[in-house]
Formats: C-alpha cells, structure tokens, sequence
DNA sequence: GTCTATATAGAGATAGAC
DNA sequence: GTCTATCTCTATATAGAC
C-alpha cells in the first residue's frame, strides 16, 4: 500500500483506538499524537469528532466488503464461506480476548451514547448479515429461514467474542466455532430431508 | 424498601445511568443532578469515581445473587431454572433492545478502558457462570462438560442481547431464546442415550 | 450531611502565522 | 498542510461555611 496520507493515517489510528479505547475515551489529542501531528493541523482534516466517526466507519465498511469480496473468490461453497466469517474468531483471536467484536462493541458504544452515527454502525452489522443470508439462499433456504439463519450466526459469533473478551479462555473460543461448524452441518442436513 | 439512604439513592441512579449511557461518559455533575444533590454533597458519599463504579458493581453482584436465590425457589427443576435465566432476555427486553445486556455492555466498557475494576464487573457473568454450570450438574454432566454448557448458554444469551440492541428486532429475541429452549432439550436427551 | 465556591486538568474547537 | 496560541466548556476533585 505504500505512503498514505495525513488523512488516511487519522482515519487508521483513530480506527484503531476507537476499538480498542472505546470512541467516548479517544481524545483528539491521543490520535494526533499517535499519528504524530499537532492538533490545530487535526482539525484542518477533520473538523468534528463525528466527522472522524463517520470516516472510521466508512472505512470499516470498504475494508468488510473488500474481505468478503476475498472471500467469495477463496471458498468455493456457501458453507465454507460460512465457515470463513466464523473463523474471524480464530484469526483475530488475541485481539478479541483483548478488545472484544470491533463491530459489536462500537455499536453498542454508540448506543449507549445515542449517538447519530449509531445506525451507520450498525450497518457494518448488516454487510454481513445479508452476506451471511445470501449464503444460505444459495442451499435454498427460504428469504425468512436464511435471514434467521444469518442473525443466528451473527448472535453466536457476537457471543462468543464477548465472553472470549470476559474470560479470556480460547479453548471456549474453539470450541464454540466447533459447535457453529456442526450446527451448520445439522441446518443443511435438514434441508435435504424435507 | 420505603426510604433509601442519599448514598443508596447514588448507587441506584449510578447504576442507571453506567447502563443507559456507559461508565466514561455518565458525570458526577448527571449522577448528582438526578439524585437531586448537590456535586459538593456527591463527594462527601464517594471521593472517586472508582469509588462509586465499585459500590455499583457490589450492589449488582448483591441483586443478582438474591435473583439466582429466588430461582431456585420458583423452579423445581433445573431445566426450569435455566430457562429463566434465558428468559431474562424477554422480561427485559424493552432495556436490552435500547441498552444491550448490562453484564456484558460493562464488562467489554471497561475491558476497554484497561479500567481496574475490569475482573470485578467480570465477575458478576461467573456468578451467572457457576450457577448455570451447577444446574447442569444436577443433571450429572461431567464437571467439565457441564461448565462448557454453561459459557455455552452465557454466549447465546449475550449474542442475542448485542443483536436485540443492533436490530431492535423482538422476533429474534422470541426465536432464539426457543432455540436456546430446543437446545437444552437436546443436550439433556443426549445424556440419557450415553 | 448538605451547600457554595473554587482549583485544576483535559476536552473539543478556532484563529492566524508560516 | 502544518504549526502555536488561545478560547470555551466540562470534567474530576477540594475547601470550607452552614
């Protein structure tokens, strides 16, 4: 990727702290400093904090799509591709012990503050919602049953990075990506018996 | 109850507004408003913040002990019991669509902030942990088996709460607290058939 | 126990020189 | 595009009168 802009740096540090500090506790002076620049030259990039919000998000979002992007390219069936998104779990392992689901905790952060980028937020929620849901459209699941699919997996998986994050335990962690992987087995085998 | 005591009214509103709004960003100054005293008399009852983060956690590992203790007296067996537990998701779920889970929302809040009391707050989901967990004794699950059911439903549970609040969707909720149902049926199925 | 007044630090945000 | 200097507001926290 080589040089990236002021602008871009912001974006990546604030990114970056937000999820791992929290949005409320970040202060402007810690990403500047952090990206090394003075904070009169900050506020020439971004003039609110919302602002910087709305970009960390906007980016999250591109970064998402891009991901599953890769994955629809890397896993040749829905369910291996399933099985990618659950496997963020494994991947990301240290830091969702350390800082819980980046997705999650930013939504539930911002809702608690009532904050207006809430539903932005949670529309990163939704990339993978309706990703996960057209993956259970391709078995021929009905609209309703793959979208309760989809929450289904999204719920398991926010669950697992919350108490991961409480209990800092990665055998429970495996174990539950076992226990989705077998319980996606089960859905689809009940498909073919109807 | 009758009459509370200016520092139980503190804790009680403290304990409100670290849910509704989050720790870091809930003030003395919001805290002290609320109770309707002044910030001055705030500090005679708690010196820090800590402080009164401390007294909220204590109170809500107290109120949650009593609640496990009435449990055990309204369910005659632990299935029941356990389903209660789950069904703390559709009693409260005007506050879980709006607040997300309270256990879980201040954990991963202060998690985050690297904050001290971080253990303490955690401590209140192994309460919820080992309760759970003794209930599946009961049905004479192996020690390990049994606390592996127990994160299992603690995990659920919270998923639901973290996609309740996302999506503001009830139906979820309904769905999968019966699913959480179906599951324990099978789970203890499975140990009659060993 | 409760109040007012105040100290101090840090936040978000702006102005203007270079 | 980057800096220093500054404004304003709010936060935690303290002192001391009643």
């Amino acid at each position: 990727m080589g040089k990236l802009s002021t602008r871009e740096k912001i974006i990546e540090i604030a990114d970056q702290l937000f999820y791992e500090q929290g949005y409320e506790f970040t202060s402007f002076a810690h990403i500047a400093e952090k990206v090394g620049i003075s904070r009169g030259n900050f506020y020439h990039h971004f003039k609110t904090k919302d602002d910087i919000l709305e970009a960390v998000i906007q980016k999250r979002l591109v970064d998402r799509e891009a991901l599953l992007s890769n994955w629809e390219k890397d896993a040749k069936t829905p369910k291996e591709r399933i099985l990618l998104y659950t496997r963020i779990l494994i991947f990301n392992q240290d830091k969702i012990l350390q800082f819980g689901c980046p997705v999650g905790t930013l939504t539930s952060e911002l809702s608690k503050l009532d904050h207006p980028m809430t539903d932005q937020a949670g529309s990163i929620m939704t990339l993978f919602r309706e990703w996960l849901k057209s993956q259970f459209l391709q078995y021929g699941f009905q609209e309703s049953e793959a979208d309760d699919h989809a929450l289904h997996v999204l719920a398991w998986s926010q669950g697992v990075a919350t108490l991961a994050n409480t209990f800092k335990d990665t055998e429970f962690v495996n174990r539950e990506v076992a226990g989705i992987s077998q319980w996606l087995d089960e859905a689809l085998l009940s498909l073919s018996t109807q």
